[in-house]
DNA sequence: TCTGGGGTCCTAGGACCC
DNA sequence: TCTGGGGTCCTAGGACCC
């Protein structure tokens, strides 16, 4: 829960918020060093491996979009809708890369992209909120009015264009939740601003799906009340949300008014690490699965050790056909860092589900605690540790206090 | 959308403590 | 002794986001 930036019953409005989502950036990053890309259909994907279905769409540019890809479409599927692909496959020596504009992820490069970005955006605002490599809100209250706000803009999408070389879509509105709203509003190269007066007016012809929190399962049940468009929400009966959805119900109701007493702040640090990864077929191969698992173990005691953090819950994930997902989790004493225990506690929790099939399987550690030298050298975490286990909801962010892990 | 991977938050029931 | 109330931790699952 974020703090409250007014106090509640007051009218909003004072606030500039801006958030900047980069268009296609996995895309826009592989055109960036390979200009051969621009203006084709280009699928950035990750697991490919030729001859499986396994992997999937990550990023489609526009183009690819125009051919019917699809976000997280399996990467042999989209690949048949590109037309260089269809000649390719006359021609049994072209590897996957070269026949369809297919390039497999590269998370390294695609951070540096996005350092490159966020130093910008640093020189915009006060306070950055990274949400994920591609996307940050900003609080401009202080830098800029509702007047200038829209130079102000203009001035930084042509600065990300400039130096960097890929483009952004930017939101501008009185509240994080309407300013993310903006942004996706008129994608790729937007620039919405939607200002304290027009907020309603903004919402109320949307689609429910559009507003933020609400997701493909909570869409179908307010469409089958006949609640279609956030206009909708925003006259539904707030009680009857919340009987229906829970605290979810009071969130949805008042983000499909632009309401939102949220601030933009830093992000906190990690809460868990997972890793998981399917096969290329279900399998109920007892070796296989405890290979995968071991994997899987190492590789995220291996994230953690590579931070400095411990971790007391370690847990499993197991999705068995048709898409079934199981977690079973456990608790040790303490703090640890050990990354033979993480594998050994993996493969008892899975003891439960051996010999059945199984199609995907996952090892994460939560309960994470944070030593000091952690701290220095996590910059990029924050320095803030209210939000996770601060029982004193007033206690501002910006100090170094870890006490509760000393 | 027959579904990859890495996260967050919320809920609900049970264990356990005082 | 068969029974109140409050609080916390743990586990499992669900929805959502990128």
């Amino acid at each position: 829960m974020g703090r409250l930036s007014r106090l509640p019953g007051t009218e909003g409005g004072e606030d500039l918020i801006c958030h900047v989502d980069m268009d296609c950036f996995y895309a826009a990053c592989e055109r960036l060093r390979e200009p051969a890309l621009r203006g084709q259909p280009v699928v950035v994907g990750m697991g490919y491996e030729p001859g499986n279905d396994i992997g999937a769409v990550a990023t489609a540019s526009y183009e690819a979009r125009e051919y019917g890809v699809e976000s997280a479409q399996a990467i042999s599927e989209a690949l048949k809708q590109l037309p260089r692909k269809r000649e390719a496959a006359k021609d049994a020596e072209l590897s996957v890369s070269e026949a369809g504009f297919y390039r497999p992820v590269d998370m390294p490069f695609y951070e540096s992209v996005a350092t490159e970005v966020k130093e910008i955006l640093e020189t915009k605002a006060a306070v950055v909120r990274e949400v994920s490599i591609d996307e940050a809100y900003l609080d401009i209250t202080d830098r800029t009015g509702w007047e200038e706000v829209e130079e102000f803009c203009r001035a930084l999408k042509d600065e990300i264009a400039t130096a960097v070389g890929v483009t952004a879509s930017i939101g501008v509105a009185p509240t994080m939740s309407a300013s993310k709203v903006a942004s996706d509003h008129d994608k790729p190269d937007g620039l919405v601003i939607v200002r304290p007066g027009n907020v309603a007016e903004f919402f109320a012809p949307l689609d429910v799906e559009a507003v933020h929190g609400i997701g493909p399962v909570t869409a179908e049940q307010l469409r089958q009340e006949g609640i279609e468009t956030a206009g909708d929400v925003a006259q539904a009966d707030p009680v009857t949300l919340e009987s229906w959805f829970g605290e979810r119900g009071r969130r949805i109701y008042r983000f499909s008014r632009g309401e939102d007493d949220r601030s933009v702040e830093p992000r906190g640090k990690p809460k868990s690490f997972s890793r998981e990864s399917a096969f290329a077929q279900a399998t109920a191969d007892i070796n296989k699965q405890q290979e995968r698992i071991q994997t899987l173990a190492t590789a995220v005691a291996g994230r953690a050790s590579g931070r400095d953090v411990l971790y007391q819950t370690i847990s499993v994930k197991v999705v068995t056909p048709p898409f079934n997902v199981q977690t079973r989790a456990q608790s040790l004493p303490g703090p640890v860092a050990d990354a033979e225990l993480v594998e050994r506690v993996a493969k008892d929790l899975f003891e439960e589900f051996e010999g059945e099939r199984v199609r995907k399987l996952g090892v994460r550690v939560a309960n994470l605690s944070f030593t000091e030298e952690t701290q220095s050298q996590l910059g990029e975490w924050e320095e803030k540790t209210d939000s996770d286990s601060s029982p004193d909801p007033n206690r501002r962010s910006g100090q170094h206090s870890l006490t509760e892990y000393e």
